[in-house]
Formats: C-alpha cells, sequence, structure tokens
DNA sequence: TTGAAAGCGCTAACAT
DNA sequence: ATGTTAGCGCTTTCAA
C-alpha cells in the first residue's frame, strides 16, 4: 500500500558497504578500477537495500539520458491498418533494450503534434530520434534536423531526394547530408515482382500504384518501371494503398486495357481489392491474370483467394536496424559527425510465392 | 552541426528577466503569486533564449516524472497481428499527450523481459504504468503489483477472478482489491452476437472460442452460453485466435454435427477461416451456416467473403480509458488509494452487420 | 510578491 | 585504489 517509500540512494549503499559514495558509483557503473573484495561488498549492499539509481540525478551530472524518441507521423494511416507499425516497433525495442536504453514514444497527429515534438526533442530530453515520416511534403523531418538531434528516419525522407539512391548501399547526397535512413529496397522487390510476372509470359502487365506522395509508392512504380521500361501508360494506375482504391484502380484498367494478364500492385490490401474486382469480372487468378502484391501482410496475404504472391520485407529487421545506427552514432558522441560513411542503408526483399501469380 | 549546445538554463533566463531564479521558476510552472508584469517579463525572456525546462532536474527534486510506462506482453501474439495494438495506442497517447505525460514503452517477450520490466517499474522511472497481459498465468501482473507503482489493467487480468465481473459497471472484488482495469465488455458483445444469430432464425449455433488461458476467451464462451444454456457441447470447439486455428475448429464442428446452421466465433481472424472451411464444404454463408466473428477488425472484416458480421470494440477508447484513470489516480497522489469506488471499467460492444449474419 | 539558499541523488575531477 | 568535494538545473521552504 504505502507507495513511494523513498528509495535507498547511494548514500545509503554506501553507510551499508563501508565505503564511500564514488566507490559504489564506480562498482554501479562496471566496476572497474575497484577491487575485487569491496565490489562484493557493494554489490551485496546493492542487492540487500534493492537499491536502483535515480536516473534523473544521473542523468542531470552526465546529460545523457539513455532514452530514444520513436516519432511515427499518424497521418500515415498505413501505419495503423497493419502490423507493420508492431513490428518495427518490436526491433526497435529489442535493440534499445539490448543496450539498455529506453524507448519514448512520440505519435502525431497534426500541426500542433509536430510543433509539441519538435519542442520535446530541442528540449534534450532523450539522446536521439527515430521517425518515421513517408510524406513528401511531412515537414517533421525539417524540424527535427532543426532541433539537432541525432536522428535516423525510418523510409527515405522525401527530401532525401533521388530515385537514384535507390540502388541497396548507395549513399546519396541529398539536399540534407545528415539524413540518415533505412529503407526497404521498394524498387528492386518491385523489379523482382514484375520480373517474376515477365518469367511467367505475360506481356501486359499493370501496375497498381500506391500514393505518390509517399516514396515507398514511387520506388515501386520506378521499379516497374525499370522493367516494363515501354509499358502502356494506360497500365499504370495511382491507388491510395487501400483495399477500395484497389478495386477502383482494378476496375479502370480492366475497362482500359481488357487484354491485360498481369497486375503488381503497390501493397497487397491494394492487391486483395484487385482480386475481388478479378473475380466479379469472371477472370480466374492466376490462370487469366496473375497477381502480385507488396509487403507481405500476413494477416491479408494468407487469407486471398487465392493467395497472394507478394514481396516480403524484413520489417522487424528495419527497426532493429534503424535502432542500432542510432545507437552507433550516439556511442560516437557529439565530435566526429560527418565523419560517416553510409547515409541511407536499403534492406532487401524477397519473393514470397504463393497462388496468385 | 554543433550538436548539445547547451542550452540555457533557469539561471540565464532570470539574467536575462532580471530576476531571481525562483521568479522565473514560478512562472514557468504557471505563474502563481507573480504580479503580472513580471510575469511578461519571464515569459518574453523564456521565448527569446528558447528556455526549455530541464525534466531531469525537475524530477530530480520534484520525484514526479509526467512519464507513464506502457507495458505489453508480446507473447500476446495477437497483439501484433492486429491493428489492436496500434489503436490502444493511439488512444492512451492522445490522452497522455493532453495531459503533458510522456509514453514509455516497454515490450516484452520472454520472462528476462519481464525481470527487467519489474525492475524498472520498482526504480522509479515513471509514476505509472498501463499494463496489457491478457494470459491466465502471466506472471507480470503480479510483479508489477510488487513493485507498488499505480497501474492501469488493459484488459481483465486472469487472477482478477470472476467471470462474475463481467457485467458492466461492476466492481468485483477480486484476489488483488487494488487492480484497476479497463476491458471490453467480452461477455455482453458474445451475448449479443449469439442473440442475432437466435434471431436469425438458427437453432443449431456452434462456437469457436478463442485461447481459454485469455480471459477475453473465456468471457465471450461464457457469453455464448448464457444464450444458450443448454448447448450442446460438441457444438463447442477451443481455437486459437488464428485463422488456422479457424479453420481446424470449423472442419471438426461439421464433422461432429453437420447440421449446424450458425457459427458464432470468438474473434474475425478464426472466423475468416471458418468462412473458408465452409466455402470449400460447399456451405453457403449465410443461408445454410450464418457467422458472426468478433472485433471488428477491419482489415479482415471487410475483406471476407461474404463480409463479416462482427462485434466492434472502441479499441482506441479502451486506451484513452486507461491512461484517463491512470492520470486521476496519479493526481490524487499516493494519499488515499483505496478511496476507489470502480475497480473495473467495461466497455460496451455493438453488432455490426454485415453479410455473414 | 520576491529573493536567498538549501538540497534532490548522482558523477567526475581532484586529492590522497 | 579509494575518498572528498563540487556542482548538474531545478523546486521549495524560509525570510525579507
Amino acid at each position: 500500500m504505502s507507495e513511494a517509500v523513498s528509495r535507498p540512494t547511494l548514500e545509503a549503499v554506501a553507510a551499508r558497504a563501508g565505503v564511500s559514495r564514488a566507490t559504489v558509483s564506480r562498482v554501479v557503473n562496471g566496476g572497474d578500477g575497484v577491487r575485487e573484495p569491496l565490489v562484493e561488498r557493494v554489490r551485496r549492499a546493492v542487492e540487500e537495500l534493492g537499491y536502483v539509481p535515480n536516473q534523473a540525478a544521473r542523468s542531470l551530472v552526465t546529460k545523457r539520458h539513455d532514452a530514444v524518441a520513436v516519432v511515427i507521423a499518424e497521418p500515415e494511416t498505413r501505419v495503423f491498418a497493419d502490423p507493420f507499425f508492431a513490428l518495427q516497433l518490436r526491433g526497435i525495442s529489442k535493440e534499445l533494450t539490448a543496450h539498455d536504453n529506453q524507448l519514448v514514444l512520440l505519435l502525431t497527429e497534426d500541426r500542433d503534434d509536430h510543433a509539441r515534438v519538435g519542442r520535446y526533442l530541442a528540449g534534450g530530453h532523450v539522446d536521439g530520434a527515430l521517425v518515421f515520416s513517408l510524406h513528401l511534403d511531412d515537414a517533421l523531418p525539417g524540424l527535427i534536423q532543426g532541433a539537432g538531434v541525432p536522428t535516423v528516419f525510418g523510409g527515405r525522407p522525401g527530401w532525401s531526394d533521388g530515385s537514384l539512391s535507390q540502388a541497396p548501399g548507395s549513399t546519396p547526397a541529398g539536399a540534407s547530408p545528415t539524413a540518415v535512413y533505412v529503407d526497404s529496397d521498394n524498387r528492386g522487390g518491385a523489379r523482382e515482382a514484375v520480373r517474376h510476372l515477365v518469367g511467367l509470359g505475360r506481356s501486359r502487365i499493370a501496375h497498381i500504384a500506391g500514393a505518390l506522395d509517399q516514396t515507398s509508392a514511387v520506388d515501386r512504380l520506378d521499379g516497374f518501371r525499370d522493367v516494363v521500361a515501354d509499358a502502356d501508360p494506360r497500365l499504370i494506375v495511382e491507388g491510395d494503398f487501400t483495399p477500395a482504391g484497389g478495386e477502383r484502380a482494378m476496375r479502370e484498367l480492366l475497362d482500359r486495357c481488357p487484354d491485360l494478364d498481369a497486375v503488381f500492385a503497390a501493397n497487397d490490401l491494394m492487391a486483395s481489392g484487385a482480386l475481388r474486382v478479378l473475380r466479379e469480372r469472371g477472370r480466374r487468378v492466376p490462370d487469366d491474370v496473375a497477381v502480385v502484391g507488396f509487403d507481405d501482410m500476413l494477416p491479408i496475404a494468407e487469407q486471398t483467394d487465392p493467395p497472394l504472391t507478394t514481396i516480403r520485407q524484413d520489417i522487424e529487421q528495419m527497426g532493429r536496424l534503424m535502432a542500432r545506427l542510432l545507437l552507433r552514432r550516439l556511442r560516437r558522441g557529439p565530435g566526429e559527425a560527418g565523419a560517416e560513411a553510409a547515409t541511407g542503408v536499403v534492406l532487401s526483399t524477397t519473393l514470397v510465392r504463393r497462388a496468385s501469380a
């Protein structure tokens, strides 16, 4: 019942172990330069008293927080329609935990939130930030760069420029040279999807693009074009990453090009919508029209009829990597910043064959 | 480039405004008892210097952190298979943000993580905790109660005992009287689902239960039984909340009771599996067999064939409410704890009619 | 109403 | 190798 019974301090531990505060501090922080018997005594005292360091006091002097902010821009509805979000967070959490860092979650919905996040980050409450913001016109990335907090982006930020930079391992020299990001190889994955369709002997391949204000949609479209450079423009329709958008796009495609024999949708949700329209129009999948999605969003991809052939990204790994990159930067400290080689890391994707293509 | 340019302190603001630190502090914290002209001067200085209070220094003296931990037990695979997670978090985040509290996310996977979380909470780094842990045998809730941190649970914790407590607005007197939780009205929702089927004239209604080591599954089963008290035991099969589990269960049900004319599945994922098996067995839905799910998990419920009639819970609201309850408790301070009336709050559900029943 | 001063619990020089 | 000591930036008595 008695809440907040004041916790033991360093002082208390020191008294109990019969040493000075400094020695206890040393032991608690690794124990370098303290002789074994003392280390032992202190450890025991810590144990007996159930001592836990006061992080606030520590931060006050070290100016480090061992905490990282994860900023997720919510209008990003995708983020809330699929397990993406959860998987990224899981990857991030694992990595941070492994390095004794806390995860402070910042969800933003509108401009006010942006300002709030900016203030929070500028306020120096965390050592760094992991930011998801995939819209080309999003103000957040700029704000955050302004806050001067070490940051790693999830997904290529819009202003990082250049679809050129999509080659895995590349290091784009965009407008903001300090921007570090991790992304899936959207362009390469798209290429693989379309090549797969080509390999199936399809020649009239359509593309249902995602919302083109997001880099992932743009990159996937670019990948599509890489393979069918001469694509009939009528075979490309912009969707919005939703099932309904997929349906709409599929109808339009069938009306415009009844002879199409394959569809590459920029995500599984739209592919599922497309599948429904194809069925409704009496086209057999994959016999008449082969379909490939993107994401391998499990609850969807495995449950469609037929199950969806798609491009898988290792979302959790992406989260881990973001965290790892950030922590590495932090460990290096605020001295040598620009020394870094790669500012963009692109994770490879894999084709998952199911029944739809 | 120059990172970590030391931020302005209270001292600096005080100097600039020509007042004492104490006065600045007062203004920054609401400005009570400071005369208007001074308040104005200080505000301006704060503005000009871009002063942001150092939270560590503040916590050190106030012993408050304005931060709340959200603990999610991951083996809870459900949490990562659907948008549940994201929606709860969104609700929580909105509420915390509105009260200037930070959200520290703690994801746990195994026993080690439990210990870590226990230590963290006991370490007094946050003012309170919001905990999701729906497994009956989960050690986490106990650990957390032990840590002595004000806590609100999401979903009725297993040991809170008594399906009796499921009536909305009830206040169960379980083993741990201090446990406060928010839950959906799983039992009531299940009742509504089954009553709907009864209203449709169905008489051989089957139930695909969820994993019965989770209170939500137990409560939904109880709700089912409330309506068809005399249910043929062969009409009840335990699933595991996954589509594959739903398929398995549906097969078993059809084998055992070929005459069934309705199915209530404890979640949409299982319902989608059941739907597939019904189609494969040549049963028409809803003509031959009506199907109702639970959750209204959107990417699934709207995309099945036929679209799923199901029970919707207001997940985001649940998150908000949890946060609100916790903040209220914190505001009251660690004095009068037991004075609270309700220890369990149950949110009502609604039936969403689509084509499957 | 405002200011002076005493810590909050810890780390990091600096002494020993 | 260990202890002493001076703050980190803030809130909060207590005096004025």
